[in-house]
DNA sequence: GGTTCATGAAAGTATTACTATTAATAATGC
DNA sequence: GCATTATTAATAGTAATACTTTCATGAACC
């Protein structure tokens, strides 16, 4: 595994960015600033101009990479999802039981910051924060339509077809699947979020992530096979 | 029932608008051209100059009720879920079964457009429409502890609340009444988004609105039952 | 009849979200 | 080693956004 990672190279689709930030420095500079300035800031505070101070360039250096911040969102929101699919994809790959997937699966989408991020060029935990408080921005837009046939989504609905996968895994018969996974991986971010800023929508702090992973197992196992 | 809700009047925390808009013929024009336009141009394209144009008053008029359009979706949010607690409220009251409770809960909650709307000022469709598309806008910003501090999403939390406590009166052992009701207040919100713009994620379309009720009805009493 | 209040009109500011131009620098090809 | 090309930095500029301020007008109320 580490072998592996040493070296991981996430697909992104390339009309998500005007130039590959992965094959230059400046474009380097930009993913790694960019997301911990989306991070700290937040999307709304976040632009361009910031980023280029922070970063000692011009502003329209950084418009060559990425036609807009919520490109670059779009772009993070891709590459985590394209490596929680790349881990649940390596972990469950030689299991044969099923419901052994689900659990892996579930466990990585409940706590991807316990993962070994070896290997990982941007910070996995930084990455976490922003998918959780703005990704549901990526896909909120009067844009969405557009975005989604030009395959800007394909990562999310990747891993949520995974999901639905072993769920169909476990009981065939199921005919929810894909529901069922999309509101347990939205659920576990949402989660996540009102557990900092929103107790009073959730039974859990964000102390105890195995409890987050046991109730969304339940969710799953409870309904597929009633 | 029609008697009632011929002065429907909701009670808004007063905090979200710098002058009641209900109380003005201007306030109340903004209100349902301000509606009208989020719905079609989404929050981002929206501005107070559009609307000012919109209603030929000028943007400063509209900024002596709405610090700003974040404050004026906000004050539509409350607004939605402070009338769909009231539904939920007037259609349990006098029902023994909780198990009858939460299914008529869960009903109003998946399929709200089709409440009798008779006495409400504002448009129920397009303020489903803006709560599924822009709520989630609403709390995730930076702002949201002192936001949530102020009250700013009482109404979302109370609803939150009422169908957790129905889950409680089901079981009352079961220990992630929140995370469960939070869980799925979201997901019938998402679910209704993802029909309409990202069918990969759904085993809907928006014309099975029972379908979409039952499949959370079983989420829930698949686990407390449990 | 005077005061308060709501609105409208106009102007002004700082910031944002870009685009365009040009000069300087670095990399690469022959 | 030199010319070509690509990449970046620096600067300036534009249109729009998100406001704030000031002031005049008219209506309402007491």
């Amino acid at each position: 595994m580490d072998i592996l990672l040493s070296k991981l190279r996430l697909k992104i689709n390339q009309d998500i960015f005007l130039k590959d930030p992965e094959t230059t420095e400046l474009g380097n500079h930009i993913l790694e600033s960019g997301l911990e300035m989306i991070d700290q800031l937040g999307l709304e505070s976040f632009t361009f101009k910031k980023l280029a101070v922070q970063l000692q360039t011009a502003e329209s250096s950084i418009y060559r990479y990425f036609e807009n911040k919520h490109k670059l969102l779009i772009y993070f929101t891709n590459y985590y999802w394209a490596l929680l699919e790349y881990f649940v994809v390596f972990k469950t790959n030689n299991l044969i039981s099923a419901d052994d997937k689900l659990r892996i699966a579930i466990d990585i989408l409940c706590n991807p910051t316990q993962l070994n991020d070896e290997g990982i060029a941007l910070s996995l935990n930084k990455l976490n924060r922003i998918v959780i408080a703005e990704s549901s921005k990526s896909f909120m837009t009067k844009a969405v339509d557009s975005e989604n046939k030009a395959g800007f989504f394909e990562a999310y609905k990747n891993i949520t077809k995974r999901l639905s996968q072993i769920i169909t895994e476990i009981n065939t018969d199921y005919p929810y699947a894909k529901t069922l996974a999309s509101t347990c991986i939205e659920g576990m971010l949402h989660q996540q979020y009102f557990a900092q800023h929103m107790p009073a929508l959730t039974d859990f702090n964000n102390f105890d992530e195995s409890q987050r992973a046991d109730i969304f197992y339940q969710i799953i196992k409870n309904n597929i096979n009633h």
